[in-house]
DNA sequence: ACGCTGGCTGTAAACGTTTACACTTTTACG
DNA sequence: CGTAAAAGTGTAAACGTTTACAGCCAGCGT
């Protein structure tokens, strides 16, 4: 029996297809006597909808997509696990794109949106590109979007949005290593397109500022939030005239990889250089020495972020705009002491 | 212009919709000057199919489904990313099941295949209940299913898969400890349904074996292919009234929890325990001391699954059936040395 | 007993494609 | 130039649901 549609059914339990469809749509609206007849037909058939004709007919696939910068990222699979937890739970299958190394391209985006593919898009990275692009495009129709730990950017403040203080944060995390007696702290952020790691580099920069510190030419670099990006800039900072005694690194991901380089040419963290992170990944506390990090309730944005799009498909357009703001919280661990110059000089 | 149907264009083009789908599907059935015209038609409309009307009448999604026990683990996205590129390739996109933490049910993923959901599946856990399940039910239509990684178990043996020799792999990861002198070895496994870790867990009983070495009670434990869980038995390990020289960990992830615990009780790895890992992932090369393991080639074994699946799905039922085997490498880095114990006796 | 209400149920249309088939036009060839 | 074959196009059915609408019947009030 391969193909058993809801037209055996009605004519096993001698009803109309109509009445089939409603005994499992609605089952209120029908006799307790049919129910159960339908019911026993069901599973004599072995009877389970065709979910494509379902979507088709209702115009809605249950398919939400989620657009991230990496997979690979632990923390990027924690928002995940957040989000495929409330999918399943709204009854929504999730599917994943990954922008950094399969080249999608925003019109790909706005075709599977256009095409009805998915009931609306979460984005954890932000393509600014992208945000225009969606915008001004003539398929205008109602675009379900949710942002999600990315800072928003203007082209798409219209889109509601999920994520920390990102710029607080930052601020803590430097001033943390300032309040160890550090002076020459440098930053490995993302990507150049990335907002978010804008806004970290901006939060380093204030609290740089507002401490009267200097930040010198070089002491910035993009690390592309993977280890081998890191690994590259941490080489950069430490042949640096001045070099650092402290890298703030916009992701724990990039902070394994500048503490393994630092090791690696034969210096200690934190005794040499400290380093701090972001994101408390599940390795931050593995690695050697146990990283000081930036925690965000990955799971929780992951969660929220999913909600949040739900309501925005089925309620349509709401109203309120404002992040949502999610708290994140400064982790003492190893990967940071004092400044050995301090000492030295 | 919220919603463009083939009608539009059709009735803007002067010609049927027929014509239209045509244009599109077959563009050689078609006059050169038709074909412009409605292209033309489409750009003035900005039609794009309606995805879900195509997937209902063509009975196929392009969807396919991918089960896999974590999602966090660097291996498995590593395979991830061979399978995207792959489907990117044929043009389908990928659903995640994550089988660990939602419980996921067989029925539930049944129950997604039969309602036509997705065209195909790809295994990279296997579940023993499953494969039986999915074989007795009465829902019984042409699955294409295809394993990756995971050796296949017998009730799942009808179908393809794509995986390295894990017993071969496991032996000669555990014949290099034995040549590096150890013969207290102990091993951290996976799951204990998992049959790939079981084929693991044979590899190592199997070289120990060979070698005429014994494993006493309490050397061979379940570390759940996780950090915390390869921490708890490592502790129980180290504890052991016999503790081994040298711990072979069934993949990366529990390999460095197993290094983290190691050392955080006062202890050098290698120089008081060996500690090989399986996998080869990414973070094998950072952590410290760099991690001695097996490399599979994921994203490899990622895009022939797809392959392979996408032929089962187009050409259905395939009759080759054996296992593709791909090819395992042991990486030597610096977690395992000489036994301290071989001196200290 | 009759009509009315209200609750169930059946009929049939609709969703947007694709495609078999029939029809028309063009092309090729004698 | 006429015919046959080939090529292009249109018509309409089909895919499996959901749902507006109409019809039916029981039970109720009069």
């Amino acid at each position: 029996m391969p193909d058993v549609s809801i037209k055996e059914v009605a004519a096993l339990a001698g009803v109309s297809i109509a009445t089939v469809s409603r005994c499992i749509n609605q089952p209120d609206k029908v006799t307790e006597r049919t129910r159960l007849k339908v019911q026993e037909a069901i599973v004599q058939t072995g009877y389970s909808p065709n979910t494509l004709a379902q979507s088709f007919r209702r115009g809605r696939t249950n398919l939400v997509m989620v657009v991230l910068p990496s997979v690979g990222d632990p923390f990027f699979t924690d928002v995940m696990r957040g989000i495929h937890s409330a999918a399943g739970a709204k009854g929504y299958s999730v599917v994943i794109e990954e922008t950094q190394f399969n080249t999608l391209t925003a019109d790909e985006i706005g075709a599977m949106l256009v095409s009805r593919q998915t009931d609306g898009i979460i984005l954890l990275a932000s393509m600014s590109p992208f945000g225009t692009d969606i915008l001004s495009t003539k398929h205008r129709r109602r675009l379900p979007i949710v942002i999600g730990c990315e800072t928003v950017s203007p082209e798409l403040s219209g889109f509601p949005s999920v994520h920390i203080d990102n710029i607080a944060a930052s601020k803590e995390a430097t001033n943390y290593l300032i309040s160890r007696g550090h002076k020459r702290i440098a930053m490995i952020y993302g990507q150049q397109s990335s907002l978010l790691t804008k806004d970290r580099e901006l939060g380093y920069r204030a609290a740089m500022h507002d401490a009267g510190l200097d930040i010198e030419d070089g002491w910035v670099v993009a690390g592309d939030l993977s280890l081998a990006g890191a690994i590259r800039a941490t080489r950069e900072l430490i042949n640096h005239e001045h070099s650092p005694t402290a890298i703030f690194c916009a992701n724990d991901e990039m902070a394994m990889g500048c503490i393994h380089e630092i090791k690696s040419v034969g210096l200690d963290v934190p005794g040499d250089i400290s380093v701090i992170g972001f994101d408390n990944t599940r390795y931050a506390e593995v690695v050697d020495p146990p990283l000081t990090t930036i925690s965000q309730p990955a799971e929780e944005i992951g969660e929220r972020v999913m909600y949040r799009l739900c309501r925005e498909i089925e309620e349509g357009q709401t109203k309120a705009k404002e992040p949502e703001l999610v708290p994140h919280r400064l982790i003492v661990r190893e990967s940071v002491g004092e400044p050995a110059s301090s000492v030295r000089r």
